[in-house]
DNA sequence: ACCTGAACACCGTTCAAGT
DNA sequence: ACCTGAACACCGTTCAAGT
């Protein structure tokens, strides 16, 4: 649905040439970020992979930043097509599944989570904060408070999402392919204890529990408190 | 003092060259970053600020993301100079105060927030987090939902910010320089009144109050929220 | 140990030319 | 309208050589 490319679909017959699409570009450069990172996606890679010329490319897309952000913007739309809106349904219980399926394609392209916070020109990204916001809104929250939770629920599950994504994601970068996770925990085991009283703390209790489970207690955390919480401190 | 050099200061005597050194490229680095932007940050524009050669700077960074890395890392350690551990406090004060200069510094290095939630490797951000954990803890949070907890704080203050940044902020990538936020707003409520019921209604009341306060009032929503919070739903 | 700067491989982008 | 592909300017990185 939301993926899908702007530009009619043309007549499957006549032409010869025009393999090339929107679609196509963006199929292949996400399939490419997806195996090499985003250092690895390269021009000369990506006409490789399409069997075309730059200038082929640069038809469909203004130049390379325009391009990755098009690949994030599906990225969110896959999230979006996978949970249909549902009026009538609990609203919290949508938004936690929205929240994973956001989780779960982060999981899948663990280098659109930068991206989404950074820029506001992606229209699915907008699309997902809007929904965020329609949803806190059916639950009842006041309206000055609104915009400023759907805000934090949409950073927590981009946030959150991105650093474990990249914990549980096996490529990063191109290059490691080690317990991503592990390794970090191992690292926060030996920091200075003092100065890293809390993260020395939790440690350990992070490596434990299922991370999707911990994912959505965490946001579960922020949503009772979204739905409680009255007025400002 | 979290964004000193690592090494030992040289005596500032006896040898006339060796002007270089991590402090005094970071320093150049951001410089450009502020003024230029991430595109911007070239070797050839950093080798001509400092009257090097790249190789005088590949001495104190391993690449180009190192140095960005250690570059954001300085901007996270501004802002923890800014509020000084202040035990016995008011713990939700303090955490306030705390993200506010994480606030005021992504204002003033829009292009480091990206970067912030990204990257572990970056000791000023755990810092960053264990002190958000310290005092959310100090406020009396239950022991299991401490991580998320620190961590939702840590994504709403580094996610927000940096949008509300970005908004104020009058270099974006070197070239745009109008009014953002007013742009961006402008931009909202041009969209579909059905598609985007309620970015298009809260459009408006998002110009209307100041950035900083706004900032802080999502912030205590989540306080409070996690101040109540008592179980998962 | 610290720095120089020429050299290298490569990358994003353009554009005149084709269909 | 859509695509080709050579050409260009530039960029990150290396490394033998200097002090």
């Amino acid at each position: 649905m939301f993926g899908m490319s702007i530009q009619p679909s043309p007549a499957r017959s006549e032409r010869r040439r025009n393999t090339l699409s929107l679609d196509v570009v963006l199929t292949e450069a996400v399939a490419i970020l997806d195996e090499h990172g985003e250092r690895g996606l390269t021009f000369r890679r990506l006409t490789e992979g399409l069997g075309t010329g730059p200038g082929g490319v640069y038809w469909y897309v203004q130049d390379k930043a325009d391009l990755i952000n098009l690949a994030c913007d599906r990225v969110v739309a896959n999230a979006l097509d996978a949970v249909p809106e549902q009026p009538g349904e609990e609203p919290m219980a949508v938004l936690r599944g929205l929240a994973l399926a956001v989780f779960d394609e982060l999981d899948r392209h663990p280098w659109a989570g930068p991206h989404l916070t950074s820029n506001p020109g992606q229209q699915n990204t907008l699309r997902l904060l809007d929904r965020f916001g329609r949803l806190v809104t059916e639950a009842g929250l006041p309206a000055d408070q609104q915009f400023y939770a759907a805000s934090a629920v949409l950073n927590y599950v981009v946030g959150v999402g991105t650093q474990m994504a990249r914990a549980l994601s096996r490529v990063v970068g191109d290059t490691d392919r080690e317990d991503y996770l592990a390794a970090a925990v191992a690292r926060w085991e030996e920091l200075d204890e003092q100065e890293f009283a809390f993260v020395r703390r939790v440690a350990g209790t992070v490596r434990e529990h299922d991370d999707r489970e911990q994912f959505t207690a965490g946001l579960d955390l922020l949503l009772v408190g979204i739905g409680r919480a009255g007025g400002r401190a």
